[in-house]
RNA sequence: GGGCGAUUAGCUCAGUCGGUUAGAGCGCUUCUCUGAUAAGGAAGAGGUCCCAGGUUCGAAUCCUGGAUCGCCCA
């Protein structure tokens, strides 16, 4: 480094959010982001990779906690060396697109949608993704987070979909997509089928009806306990389904009785278990037997809009299932084949023929006569009222539980079977589990926890939506039910003679085909796929691999790190994971930081209908970006979530921002104050070692910690950096600083920069202002390498640590005693022996300044100025006496503790007895605690004290004026405005014998306030002179700059 | 109903391997320091470490059960 410059003048009352203004604009005219990629162009990649947002709203302060978040580890590893490259990401497909169209069009339907026209809608669709666009580059660059938002991938792209389209051919070509009829959970709104991970995110507490319906029983097998007339007692929570009752389902294990309630003839047939809770205690019970002497029985249905033969010869009978427990209902099951997974898995295994009343858009079919047309929720209540009336409906009550919900549009889903298609991740299973016991979780327990739960009980991934904005489908299906899946636009060329230039609908629907092997024509199925297969194929659709990029894909693959909130867990970290253990046999992913969610003050979520948003503006202008990205990384684990406010991170800013700024704007001012003189190098000082140990310790946890990907920590280890250099380096080395000591003001200069180095990924824009003023060799700290630890000194470091004990004891002791800093006292006296006392006397230039005493006198036995008391060292005891613990300790207490001292100093050892034996303790065994003795104000801790000599004579009393005069004299200097450095002509006039002080101190006064002369006037003189009061003593003070 | 996480001062959070009297910052009161500071220092007030059992000489910490909150799943 050349010869520093003196740095510019430095604002003390810098505004952030200007100051980080400016920054954005030096680093637009440098080019910096690019220039940093520049320079590690062909090093090592480290790999980042940005799960997309959505563009179609605006980006709220949870965008910004993710956003730093991907932000720190990139700045980070360039500074370490790496090539990080920075692709950002559009994620632009699916429901929540379309449905913001239908809002814009005022439409909210299927049919509204084909009669507007698919391609128009599409077209819109297309418009509205990148609404928020200009929003979202904006905040990003404003919270500077560097990713490359002109190089984006967006999964609307024909190359993006191109790649997905080849993945699904891969998937094919492996026989895991098939279609398959199942329960899926279904959206009526929609009109498509949800995934389980988009169910996931839906879930709500309702209250639904819960009912007790009375199934009369009618011709029993033989050897049934249940006569005809005899009623099953079916329980439901869906009334809606008892339409399309199909059959019961019981336990062949479960003990079910016939029961009688108490005043009544009526005969009700219930699991054993369930019998108070639903029949009454006092029921009587006429019968017991298990729940297979049940099978085969006929009965009534609820409903009779669909004939029992409708279901088959086993429909409206009881069969028997795995699925029904004792835990609630009434321990037989209504089963309806086409609403629930386990009623239709049960239907399958029964032969019982799959009949669905209920139309896609969620109402009732003609078949269901006057409710024909309704919405099926919306009849639950008028379905109980007609239970009611024909006497079959037993009880109902409400219940509440947790339903799902469409997560976009809120519509209750329905569990329907219907076909869909599906890749047979079940059948990955392992291979999931493997990868991702190859990922690195922050925080660790989602690992095996939540994600590793959720893969464990992975079921197939249903892929198709039938809607009309997503990847299409690459599906070719005719008439013979022969399919084809297509895995690239060039192979659909070769088959149809269409060169795709939008492969969206509705322009694939019309490319047709001939089928190899029935010469059918081949039309596409109508089906998109599942958006965060979208997003799932990222790693390779991001770089149109393996079409074009195969070579970029291959040197950015697998990530380093990826960073989203924890909703994501069934979101994109596992449609990641899915996609790529089924392309790849591995995760795509090898580290990931799960960040938590943004609570408002209350702790409640933000929703816009509480209208507790805080809007990121509002923070960023009050604030600014570092004090925002500050926030984040410090006040604690990110996954923890937060509990935000704009306030929360002001606090930020003064505690950590603005001391580390008045750090820097010091030395800014000291160094131009100095400028032009020539003083002699005072030579590097105990503290100057202490401060760049401090530093060297602080360079390397700070690394150890990013490397572990813990900004918190990291952050924090700064933090306290800080406050070291700032209170207690800077504080200490004032008057190095007036004086112009070049070592004092290399050694700040060298902490700051390296802070601005350590405080670059965190807070860039502070960080690079710092840099660029003190060095500024490179045009950006965010160019520089990281720093490199310099030697540590730990002996040094826990010697100013005892030092600032002492210190804190002897104030504390100035404290009880009532005595002023600015009054200095004789002696402080000083119980400390072997180490502790030669690092006391070591620093003891610090430590006598610190507290104003003349002189420091050590004593090795804390009995000259108070009694010890001792006491067990259970740490080392314990293990050693266990049970006896408690005698030891006694035994311990009755020693005598002068005697214990001075055996102990002598390196003795002291006998105690326990249970008759006797057993030698030593040093480490004991600890020695003070008893303060009259006549000296002592603080102690542990067996180190500080006691002061509070006698006053007339010359220290008189010195101590003399600092009051000193002190009064700033104060006029600093209300005249003056500046630090300006000389004055002082005139003192006032009290006689205040007067008499400053001669005698005359030199000392004159030159500790920069006075070229001081003059002093007659007591009575300077009438109109600022005037202040020491001890009740009127001192009148005339500073002028000269 | 199940899983995961959380619960420590009015607020925000630390708390190592189980160790004596549980800490810090903010806020409040009093005092103090100041040639940078919106800062610093000292003292004070403020605690059922969510509750109950258990293990242990000793539990905020380990175990079991429960409560509350959050997230997720049925």
């Amino acid at each position: 480094m050349a010869e520093p410059m003196v740095p510019k003048p430095v604002d003390p009352n810098q505004s952030f959010p200007e100051l980080e203004e400016r920054i954005l604009e030096r680093w637009r005219e440098r080019d910096v982001f690019q220039e940093s990629l520049r320079r590690r162009k062909g090093a090592e990649p480290w790999v980042f990779y940005e799960g997309p947002p959505t563009a179609n709203g605006r980006p709220g302060s949870h965008h910004v906690l993710a956003r730093v978040f991907k932000d720190i580890f990139p700045r980070y590893q360039t500074m370490r060396g790496r090539y990080v490259e920075r692709k950002a990401g559009w994620d632009t497909h699916g429901l929540p697109v379309e449905i913001a169209v239908e809002q814009e069009l005022g439409i909210s339907s299927k049919d509204e949608i084909e009669a507007f026209g698919i391609a128009e809608f599409n077209q819109r669709c297309r418009d509205s993704v990148f609404t928020y666009l200009e929003d979202w580059k904006r905040l990003t660059e404003r919270i500077g987070f560097w990713i490359d938002t002109d190089d984006a991938y967006r999964t609307l792209d024909a190359s993006y979909v191109e790649s997905v389209w080849w993945a699904l051919r891969q998937i094919w070509d492996k026989d895991l997509l098939y279609e398959g009829h199942k329960v899926v959970p279904y959206c009526p709104r929609c009109g498509t089928a949800l995934s389980s991970h988009e169910v996931a995110q839906g879930y709500r507490d309702v209250v639904d009806p819960s009912v007790y319906v009375r199934f009369p029983a009618l011709e029993a097998a033989q050897d049934s306990p249940v006569v005809p007339g005899d009623a099953l007692v079916v329980w439901t929570t869906t009334p809606w389904t008892l339409v399309s009752n199909a059959a019961v389902a019981v336990d062949a294990d479960l003990t079910y009785v016939r029961a009688r309630v108490a005043g009544s003839d009526e005969v009700l047939v219930v699991a054993e278990a369930l019998v108070g809770k639903v029949l009454g205690e006092d029921a009587e019970i006429l019968d017991r037997f298990p729940g297979r002497a049940l099978e085969g029985l006929r009965y009534d249905p609820p409903f009779d809009y669909i004939a029992s033969s409708e279901y088959g010869p086993r429909g409206h009978t009881v069969l028997l299932a795995d699925f029904v427990t004792a835990q609630d209902g009434s321990g037989l099951v209504h089963t309806a084949v086409a609403f629930g997974e386990d009623d239709f898995r049960l239907g399958q295994q029964a032969g019982l023929l799959v009949v669905n009343p209920v139309k896609a858009d969620g109402t009732y079919d003609e078949r269901i006569g006057e409710y024909a047309g309704r919405f099926v929720k919306d009849a639950d209540q008028d379905l109980v009222g007609a239970l009611r009336e024909r006497g079959r409906l037993l009880r109902s009550e409400d219940y509440e539980h947790a339903y799902p919900h469409c997560w976009r549009c809120s519509t209750p889903l329905l569990y329907y079977a219907k076909p869909s298609w599906y890749i047979a991740t079940s059948t990955i299973r392992d291979d999931l589990l493997a990868a991702n016991d190859a990922i690195t979780w922050h925080p660790p327990h989602i690992k095996e926890g939540r994600f590793g739960d959720w893969l464990r009980g992975n079921v197939d991934w249903a892929l198709s939506r039938e809607r009309y904005w997503g990847t299409p489908l690459p599906l070719w299906r005719c008439a013979e039910g022969h399919v084809h899946c297509i895995g690239s636009f060039e192979e659909l060329e070769q088959l149809s003679g269409v060169l795709l230039e939008d492969p969206h609908r509705p322009y694939c629907d019309d490319v047709t085909f001939f089928c190899a092997d029935c010469g059918g024509e081949m039309r596409r199925v109508p089906e998109v796929v599942d958006v965060w297969f979208d997003s799932g194929c990222m790693p390779f659709a991001q770089y149109h691999a393996p079409f074009t990029g195969e070579e970029t894909f291959r040197s950015r693959f697998p990530a380093d790190y990826i960073c989203e909130a924890i909703d994501q867990t069934r979101g994109w970290f596992y449609s990641l994971l899915a996609v790529s253990t089924l392309l790849f046999g591995r995760s795509s992913f090898e580290t990931v930081v799960c960040l938590g969610h943004i609570r408002d003050e209350q702790d409640r979520k933000m929703s816009k209908s509480l209208g507790n948003i805080v809007v990121p503006w509002d923070v960023l202008d009050a604030y600014g970006a570092d004090a925002f990205r500050w926030y984040f990384f410090t006040s604690k684990q990110p996954w923890d979530g937060y509990r935000f406010s704009v306030e929360a991170v002001g606090e930020g800013v003064r505690l950590f921002l603005k001391q580390l700024w008045n750090t820097y704007s010091f030395l800014a001012l000291y160094e131009n104050a100095a400028a032009g003189t020539d003083v002699a190098d005072g030579g590097e000082t105990d503290l100057d070692r202490w401060i760049r140990s401090r530093l060297a310790g602080t360079v390397e946890e700070v690394t150890a910690r990013l490397d572990d990907y813990d900004a918190t920590m990291a952050g924090r280890a700064i933090g306290e950096f800080v406050d070291d250099l700032s209170n207690w380096y800077v504080r200490r080395s004032r008057r190095r600083f007036w004086e112009g000591d070049p070592a004092a003001f290399a050694t700040l200069r060298e902490c700051l920069l390296t802070t601005a180095k350590l405080l670059a990924p965190f807070t860039p824009f502070v960080a690079d202002e710092i840099y660029e003023n003190l060095d500024g060799s490179e045009p950006s700290v965010h160019l520089c390498d990281w720093p490199l630890a310099g030697p540590r000194d730990l002996g040094l470091e826990v010697a100013m640590a005892t030092a600032r004990e002492t210190v804190r004891l002897g104030l504390a002791a100035r404290g009880q005693a009532k005595v002023k800093i600015r009054q200095p006292l004789r002696e402080a006296v000083i119980v400390a022996a072997g180490r502790e006392r030669e690092a006391i006397e070591r620093l003891a230039d610090v430590v006598r300044d610190e507290l104003n005493v003349e002189a420091l006198r050590f004593v090795e036995q804390a009995d000259e100025l108070g009694s010890y008391e001792v006491k067990a060292n259970y740490r080392t005891l314990g293990p050693r006496f266990g049970p006896r613990m408690p005698q030891a300790a006694a035994a311990v207490a009755a020693l005598d503790p002068a005697h214990v001292a001075a055996t102990l100093r002598e390196g003795g050892s002291v006998g105690i007895v326990v249970d008759g034996s006797e057993h030698p303790l030593g040093e480490e065994d004991l600890q020695l605690a003070m008893q303060p003795l009259d006549g000296y104000q002592l603080e102690h801790e542990g067996s180190h004290a500080v006691a002061l000599d509070l006698n006053l004579d007339e010359g220290l009393v008189r010195r101590g004026l003399a600092r009051e005069i000193a002190h009064a004299v700033q104060n006029a200097r600093k209300a005249a405005g003056l500046a630090v450095e300006d000389r004055i002509a002082l005139t003192l006039a006032g009290d006689a014998e205040l007067l008499d002080v400053v001669r005698e101190h005359e030199a000392w006064i004159a030159s500790e306030t920069l006075a070229a002369t001081l003059v002093i006037a007659a007591a009575g003189d300077l009438p109109d002179a600022d005037t202040a009061t020491l001890d009740g003593r009127d001192l009148r003070i005339a500073a002028v700059r000269v």
